[in-house]
DNA sequence: TGCATAAGTTTCTCCTGTAAACATGGAGGG
DNA sequence: CCCTCCATGTTTACAGGAGAAACTTATGCA
């Protein structure tokens, strides 16, 4: 009855349909010409079906935006569960899970840190990636709690992990990371520098 | 004779006009909606002279790009030749030079480090980013020599550099780094603790 | 003097975002 | 059980952008 049937209703659920769509495409294209048409055009339906669903383009990017930041949430989430040791090696794991999700989803990646997903308008991506966000937090404050990190402001440690972490995500993503310049596995070698100057190290 | 009489010739050097107006406008537009026509009309030329100069849009960006490039490395070497005391000191100088040159060109820093400003396509532009990079490096390799920086292997010190300073000011221009989640000062905190980690603290 | 050519302009095609008018089919009231 | 309304589609229309091609000028040079 309630099963899927491709295009069950009307014409189905379109506005599933349109987001898992664009999704495949910034997936596939890391070229990332996002169109609306296009979009639609892959979904089988008119283009201006799009906008029952979505009040215009950017709308639907900053949608698009926030599955990034609860799919983001949920690979920190399980990479820092993995029954690692130390905090430090959470640390690393969860870093690299971030990393790692930029550079297997390039175009979403960008997509959620750039200007067409607009924090400020949409509250639920807002809340979102502050959701997102707050796994790092989380697990800064547990290694301030049990010893392994330095009782600075915890604030000081996110904006220096925030930080670090995305720029190695963003400079991965654009190729920027050459090894000529930076070494052959610059990502480890730069999360060292900067848990080094996180950790007691007395 | 060859003074700049605004548009002396058969329309004046166009090549340059072009550039500055689309300068101008990075600097105004935040909103950073690029197109090629409205530089040609603020210019006062016909949409397709630009054509004539840049073979497509595309190549006008990376010229920004390119310059964008030759600026910031101005910037950092001003910064740092104010006569610092330490290399510490000198390194929160430049950085806070670099976060500084985002904030106040946010849509020319965007496109300089975007997938548009293909670095792989123009060897100009590599060269560009490539120098300033280098500027970075410079510093680096001095503090490690005079001992103020940690010997390990100078391109980690980079990548965790460069990563944590292109991540604060990607965060900084976009808004991201929100008091409430980061503190009130962010930039020298988050460069405190790189430092904590990147210094001799024996 | 006169022509080849760089540099601009017009015109054209194809694409996009978005609005408005139109169509349709399923749900709910009589 | 039918009829009507509305959510969800489609068509059509319009403004703008990228870029190509054909046309026009004025300059530098032979």
């Amino acid at each position: 009855m309630s099963e899927i049937k491709d295009r069950p209703y009307h014409h189905g659920n379109l506005r599933r349909a349109l987001i898992d769509t664009a999704m495949d495409m910034l997936a596939a294209d890391q070229n990332w010409a996002f169109t609306l048409r296009e979009v639609a055009r892959r979904t089988g339906v008119s283009h201006a079906a799009p906008y029952k669903h979505f009040r215009d383009r950017e709308m639907l990017l900053r949608e698009l935006a926030r599955i990034g930041f609860i799919r983001l949430g949920e690979s920190l989430t399980e990479a820092m569960s993995a029954g690692l040791p130390s905090m430090r090696a959470q640390f690393v794991a969860a870093a690299q899970a971030c990393i790692g999700f930029a550079c297997q989803n390039p175009g979403l990646y960008r997509l959620m840190f750039s200007a067409d997903a607009d924090k400020t308008i949409d509250p639920h991506l807002h809340d979102a990636a502050m959701s997102t966000f707050g796994i790092l937090l989380g697990l800064l404050e547990r290694g301030q709690r049990d010893g392994s990190f330095r009782s600075v402001a915890v604030s000081a440690l996110a904006a220096a992990c925030w930080a670090q972490v995305h720029g190695l995500a963003m400079l991965a993503i654009n190729n920027q990371l050459l090894e000529e310049k930076v070494g052959s596995a610059p990502v480890p070698a730069a999360l060292d520098v900067l848990l080094d100057g996180m950790c007691r190290n007395d």
